[in-house]
DNA sequence: GTGAAAGCGCTAACAC
DNA sequence: GTGTTAGCGCTTTCAC
């Protein structure tokens, strides 16, 4: 029913091979051969099976990220959708699209002790053309081990640590740290509480790392430092514990967006005017800090553009191009959420 | 270098038919055979081909998630994810891969003119075993008509009207407005102003009726009707047209989140206390809603759900079952944005 | 209950 | 430049 191959060249009186090659864009095709092929293609409406082509050849045309199935798992049952992880997937698609690659998305779970077979198996019913790696989990040695015995392209979106395996997108989020907490000297704090991530991510490392330099650089220590895990909650407990302390802090830095609202809540709960009596900063830009009260100061970052590079750097590899690790920039956004403090 | 039915089936002493066999569960196998073959698969650790099976059978073991290439771009653009398609890719995802498929992500151009032939093209090359139609485009009848000259299963997911093509998931978005306009009701609100969303969406349409025959129900006209596109700003601008009123509502419906905290934006613009002055409410319940001042009283949708619910529909599909079109339940969630009206 | 043989629709070597 | 011939690793058909 569907045209093949071989009815494009049936029609065209040339070869399969020959349609193949123009198919490919490979060289030494004479023009002639290539009309005659492509108006084949266009009145058959033929397009060359994925399949067909993964099992004959070396390409599979297909590029999956790799996602995180504890994680997953979690935002579903709290009913929540992935900001991060739509942003990736959203600069991913695009690129795949425009290079005529199609998209996967792979959960996996990377607390299973059978991580490594599960995935050795997945390499290679799939044939990966390439793999983007998510965080928290774009460190993990058990899967670069793996990728790069199976020669699997990919790249690790997002991670910390340049690890010299694989390719590698990311932000400073180290420096960002540094931008937004002299942001808040800046505006003349000086009593200023930390809410830190979960160890996991390594990204809360490096936070820490900027927000403690940039305070350490002014000549101060930081006046609280709290735990947190990256959800509002604990973000409104760090903010409850912070604030109910009668020497509280003007201003308070939380790693992430939705810890930063928690802080807020706080504020709230406990009758705290914001940005008044405190000024509160986060990180991501979540839709959630456009919308808070008072909006709020955060760091962007730019994810769908990571996850395009990415994937621009794993057709690069493809074709046998090394590509470079690439850093994006990120954007400090003031709003309405910080502010002078009010006796200084 | 790796496995393949043949390495199996030399291992296990038997043909590579029943190793076939084996994998796919057909009956005729006598246990001890089973054994044989399961302990070779163990120890090559043994995962077949994906493309090889689909190259020769009639499944794929793909599934793809239609999704909308403009809207995409457009948010995109503005650094912001798209948490309704984040859900429902969650909710997809976990469903695939219980069930062994794959989940892939398909940019689909509608406003293309050729959109027919690159769509019949783009399910020959992928052989999709299913397909999530996701919305503003699952009612798309040129998308409908190649889906089934091709014989792709596929659901409609969040589509409002009951088309008899294919298979649907929804929930009562008409139900759900009258819902919320009754909650309103129920308050003490008599002035009550709407903001609507795109005529693209069939869902904008269902949402105004519900809120229509709530209110005639309770003997009432609309205080106000305003046109927005399911963006802040259009709610901003239709929140700064009603409030500047002189006989403005006491409650404002608006039919997304978005719309609804850019009407809360503009009653602050305005200087008009929310919630003392002005109740408002949205739909949807994304992330910022819990978040805004006050937080938003509105309807959650059970998107990952509804896309679980789906993705079950389509396995059950290649199974040769058909499942009943599904109706999901949607929850009121009633939050600090809507109280009794100052004056009454 | 089990196996042999013939494809599925391509790409990759290798001729010419 | 172009065509011929083998596979790729499975499922399917049809024997036995």
């Amino acid at each position: 029913m569907a045209a093949t191959i071989y009815d494009v060249a049936a029609l065209a009186g040339v070869s399969i091979k020959s349609v193949s090659r123009v198919l490919n864009r490979e060289p030494n095709v004479s023009h002639a051969l290539q009309e005659k092929v492509r108006a084949a293609v266009e009145t058959l409406d033929y397009r060359p099976s994925l399949s067909a082509r993964s099992l004959a050849g070396a390409s599979s045309y297909l590029i999956a990220a790799f996602v995180d199935a504890s994680l997953t798992l979690q935002h579903m049952r709290s009913g929540r959708g992935n900001d991060y992880l739509s942003r990736l997937e959203l600069g991913a698609l695009v690129e795949c699209h425009e290079a005529g690659h199609h998209l996967l998305v792979e959960l996996i779970d990377y607390g299973s002790p059978s991580l490594e077979a599960r995935l050795s198996a997945l390499l290679r019913a799939l044939r990966l053309d390439g793999v983007l790696l998510t965080p928290p989990n774009a460190d993990d040695p058990r899967v670069l081990d793996i990728l790069e015995r199976a020669g699997t392209p990919f790249v690790r979106v997002g991670a910390e640590r340049d690890l010299d395996r694989g390719m590698r997108v990311h932000m400073d989020d180290r420096q960002a740290a540094q931008d937004m907490t002299r942001h808040l000297l800046s505006l003349g704090h000086r009593k200023i509480g930390f809410v830190s991530g979960p160890a996991a991510y390594a990204a809360s490392q490096a936070r820490r790392e900027g927000f403690l330099q940039a305070l350490a650089e002014a000549g101060l220590s930081p006046h609280a430092m709290t735990d947190g895990d990256f959800t509002f909650d604990s973000g409104r407990r760090a903010g409850a514990t912070m604030l109910s302390d009668p020497r509280r802090p003007t201003a308070v830095f939380a790693s992430n967006d939705d810890m930063a609202l928690g802080v807020l809540a706080a504020a709230g709960d406990l009758g705290v005017p914001t940005p008044q009596a405190l000024s509160v900063c986060g990180f991501d830009d979540t839709p959630g800090a456009l919308f808070s009260a008072p909006a709020l100061t955060t760091i962007r970052q730019p994810v769908a553009e990571m996850a395009a590079a990415a994937t621009r750097m794993l057709l690069a590899a493809k074709r046998g191009e090394a590509s470079p690790s690439q850093e994006i920039d990120y954007v400090l956004v003031p709003r309405a959420s910080t502010q002078a403090p009010l006796e200084n």
